[in-house]
DNA sequence: AATGAATGAGAGTTCATTCAT
DNA sequence: CATGAATGAACTCTCATTCAT
């Protein structure tokens, strides 16, 4: 249990978060965000000089969140084959997992106010390090790092905005990893 | 009495989508709207019966456009290698050309009021029929639908959304139309 | 059962005075009136100038309603006190049948707007005359005629819009009934 | 932080009063009170949560005001004819000075939508055991509370409201107060 | 006579932000 | 640092009414 007056700023971004995911990010109203926190409006402009900074410093941390499961679910040392795996279940399981935070980033990034600020390092150096590193040793085709991270990302998140169009999601993953080992893998 | 003015509807979801992707979906008042349109705010209400409705009636004519024009492009006769082709870039030009549009429905997808309105139908029968007969005829990998449709179209939105990862947009889908026509034909 | 087509401006004052009795005269717009008298609110302006001339002459006739109703139940021929009861006990027996009309005549008294054309000939002629008559016999007390209609109309309209103040309506209208007949009779 | 601007408050309620007894309910919007009060309509949200609120809070106040006049003018030692006759031209004379409030009062009663909060606690405590002390002192006549209540006040309101109905007011309370303090008492 | 379309004005309410303490 | 009060601007939507047929 967290202590009664826990840090202020880390209230205001869980009350945000949560405020967008329940009713979008137009009810996430300052006078809302301040009251679900239980602090006055006037304590967020305090931490954040605006509201878009407010988006946009959450989205950041949303993002690195993100990052940090997936990396941490990698290893150097995994076969290329593994290594697809693991990068895109990780995704999958973060993004179910975390669906909040997950539909957050994906909202802030089609909100036009919000795309400058989004775009930079949207996909770690780690994981563009361990690419690199697989195609180097003749594992992974020689795609370009956009298109291989791409691929990699892209139909996940398609997965899962468009839950309705699988019967199983499960297998739907297991299929989806397996042609994309098949497409990357020599 | 006075008769319909549909050219008014016609200014009316023109200014919409015009303001939403310059302004963003919050950026779009019906205020603002109404003056774009040159019309009164009230009238936008002899047409819609309020702005959620609004947003999922102008979303429907922008997909149902973005499937015309595709399937417009599209032809029985042609090759496996040519149909994931001319999908992929038909998809990818519409996009480009129309970048509103699809911006718009991107930036719709992800707005949670209208969710419900977005799911069905969102991909054209027309291009599933086709999958199934190129299927049938041995010419495409039985993968699963949902996941067919995934990977022809989701890079190519992604593609769209980040621009910025890509040097050169031309050459980046090039490659990533042959890295399907690899995966998916036989 | 009406015909189907039955005169249209019945249909609006009808669905006037629905509309104000369910949602109060707020509720009443010439929009909703329309639509529930399957009518164009242009029509409403080919039957009335505007809104207020609407009003005043439904209220009229609601008031003219009622004092009918009261009239119909007198008889020249009754003796003081009967004449008392029957006046009082119309009174509150219309209001209650009617109480759609009654409420609605209320409301429309204590508008601003309206107190003009309403105060004019507030009670009918016909029932001061038979006062008068009463009070000429040496049967009805010689208070003046303002004070007469004040005590006998005045505490059933209070009777009527304070049901919780009765634990029985009926039995309080009968001892209303009797004090004014002790009050007012020789 | 700033302290709440009691002043303001107190401008609120008065412009709104002020605004009902001179354009009737509808012409009294938020808009106009502001203005009227001097402060942003904003600020009006900060005192009441919303326009019903308002005026049901104001109701009660005007209500208490009358109450207090009327108990301030009553005392435990007069005789039942004098209790009679004060009851009755405090009432009167509130009206008439305090129009204003007296009509806003009237005019919330008949408005549907206030009804609720309105029938509680119409008069008051106070009033009742004095009534209650007279009938046991064997000086009133013991009709039930409702209709004691009733032929002391209604008759005064109505008064006010059809003052053309009347020649000369004065007299005209004078004979209403004879009449009741004949009703009445033994 | 009758109507659906059209509208300027305004309704109540909420917004992101600043002020004063 | 922290706050409730305060606000002008903007919001969605409805109003009574008129227009054009």
């Amino acid at each position: 249990m967290r202590t009664r007056d826990y840090d202020k700023q880390a209230r205001i971004k869980e009350a945000m978060i949560d405020l967008i995911l329940k009713e979008g990010i137009n009810g996430a109203s300052v006078a809302k965000i301040a009251k679900k926190a239980n602090v006055s409006p006037a304590t967020i402009y305090v931490y954040y000089e605006n509201k878009e900074e407010m988006l946009s410093e959450v989205f950041d941390e949303c993002a690195h969140r993100s990052y940090s499961y997936i990396e941490g679910n990698l290893d150097p040392e995994m076969s290329g084959k593994r290594f697809i795996e693991v990068l895109m279940r990780s995704a999958y399981d973060f993004a179910l997992q975390n669906e909040e935070v997950y539909s957050f980033v994906e909202q802030c990034s089609s909100c036009p106010t919000l795309q400058e600020s989004v775009t930079h390092s949207k996909y770690s150096k780690y994981v563009f390090d361990m690419i690199h590193d697989y195609q180097r040793r003749g594992i992974l085709k020689s795609y370009s790092d956009a298109n291989v991270v791409n691929v990699l990302f892209s139909p996940v998140k398609f997965m899962t905005m468009n839950k309705p169009a699988y019967d199983d999601m499960e297998s739907g993953l297991n299929e989806l990893i397996a042609m994309m080992q098949d497409l990357l893998l020599y």
